[in-house]
DNA sequence: TCCTTTGCTACATTTATTGTAGCGATACGC
DNA sequence: GCGTATCGCTACAATAAATGTAGCAAAGGA
């Protein structure tokens, strides 16, 4: 396997930037955080609570890669939450859950 | 932790759909899979080829979920494609692509 | 001061993913 | 028939990631 410099960007190795977030998004809890911060923000402890007690190893560090990419944010008085940016991209997976409600596997 | 009967549905302890589905798309080339098969379907080694050379332990793991889904199908020629569903579920996150490239890390 | 909560980390265990190799089945040309 | 190529799929050891539990320092309230 090619090694490369930048290992976060892993998926990305055709350059286009939807690979990067395909990639990003496609890691454990990722999208859950997203969804769970979708309405007002949340301390790192509510929101281990609303992600089902996931480890707080895992959720620090997705919170740490999608604050670097720009989604995520911590808010002075503590609590993380959406940039505006975050909330843009919230909003396109957001027919998700319509959908879902029809799948119910 | 409360242990369930169905391992496979993590993160769905609350019942609500969405969040069966966000844990599905949130493994690892889930999503990455239903991009590449939006166009026309793939053999297993095309997809392997689209997807930077994964490995084909994953592929052959996220296949069969997809399947199970209701997302993914094997033609009868060959060639794993989109179903109608699964049409549909990639149209909800294809806005993704234009976001992707206005984000560009 | 004591108690609570904040964001965050250590670390051993468990699970998932990777990379490489190869299977049986099917279909070609020769 | 024979070799060769592809198909979907699997075994298996090595590596990377996630889990679960415990606890840190800092900030704030009583």
């Amino acid at each position: 396997m090619a090694k490369q410099a930048d290992t976060k960007t892993r998926g990305s190795r055709t350059g286009r930037p939807v690979m990067a977030l395909l990639d990003l998004l496609g890691r454990r809890w990722s999208l859950r955080i997203l969804w769970e911060l979708r309405g007002e923000p949340l301390t790192s402890r509510a929101l281990r609570t609303a992600c089902d007690e996931a480890s707080p190893t895992v959720l620090q560090a997705r919170l740490t890669e999608l604050r670097e990419a720009g989604f995520v944010e911590l808010g002075e008085g503590g609590g993380y939450g959406l940039t505006p940016l975050g909330r843009e991209l919230c909003a396109t997976f957001m027919p998700l859950h319509r959908f879902a409600e029809r799948w119910r596997r």
